[in-house]
DNA sequence: ACTTTATTGTTCAATGTTGAACATTAGCGG
DNA sequence: CCGCTAATGTTCAACATTGAACAATAAAGT
């Protein structure tokens, strides 16, 4: 009926990405088996990522990074900070906000993750010259990049 | 204090793979707000592209096919069975089985959300070359294969 | 033929994520 | 100083996803 549209799968761009999104699905799910002896999930590994880079942080601005809503760290922090890994303190000069920080524990926990993380990313793009991760990433940002101002773009 | 311990942020590949899951993350959400309009989400375009190129399959192939779990497709195929869009038959050499088609009405949605995707995607790739394309989608599945190699390994 | 093992689809409780409504506080224009 | 708007964090109901337990059926072993 529509032999004049060509098939998705046919456009090199539409295979490639439906590659992606595989890859990732998989990745995400190697990776929360590789974190269960930590007792934490994805989620708590780029909250602690984030936090070791940039420390007094806010919930807003975490959530942005993380490309989350508010709430949903609404409902993450306060359960990690009962867990003992990182500290929500107030701020003096804005009283609405809460800066974040990890405590030993956290830290500590984090160093653990992140080399997880990494071992298990490094041994799957083991077989990809270095090269072709740089363009790898490349191409991603320059993906995130137009994805971001599309969705500024419709408010 | 770990001096030894290279920051994972300076590894070519992690800054490569976290590239790639914040892309695919926005992609979710833009896709997911282009296809608000024809009342259906990321999931069900999933089902509706894999009936499209297959007919026939069961519920638990397609649930291999888009990594998530059997149960998954008992809350979402019934519900896009009373809505019109599939049909679920049964397999006279198989009574366990139930065989999945699309109807006229979920054929006609499928074309539609994957014009709404490919045009996303192109438009978000527009500015890669298409050689460029062809080598991510190399990596992402040569990734891919890596990753089910290891889920099938683990047991 | 009969028992055992595997596979399929369903159900359900548990968990995670979201958006809207809300209270609190900042910042701004008068 | 006083309203008004915006931003932050919280709560809650709605929804999605999962894994375990289950019933029905098939396949294999004896």
């Amino acid at each position: 009926m529509n032999k004049n549209q060509a098939l998705p799968w046919d456009h090199p761009r539409f295979r490639s990405w439906i590659a992606v999104g595989r890859a990732c699905q998989l990745m995400q799910q190697v990776l929360t088996r590789a974190l269960a002896d930590l007792d934490i999930k994805p989620p708590h590994l780029d909250i602690l990522v984030n936090l070791y880079r940039f420390e007094g942080m806010t919930q807003q601005e975490l959530a942005r990074k993380l490309l989350v809503g508010r709430s949903n760290m609404s409902m993450l922090l306060p359960q990690m900070e009962k867990r003992g890994l990182i500290a929500r303190s107030g701020d003096s000069r804005d009283r609405r906000v809460l800066r974040l920080s990890l405590t030993e524990e956290g830290r500590s926990l984090a160093e653990k993750a992140m080399q997880i993380q990494t071992e298990v990313i490094e041994r799957t793009l083991s077989h990809t010259p270095i090269e072709r991760c740089q363009e790898l990433a490349e191409i991603m940002e320059s993906v995130a990049a137009s994805l971001i101002r599309e969705i500024r773009d419709e408010e």
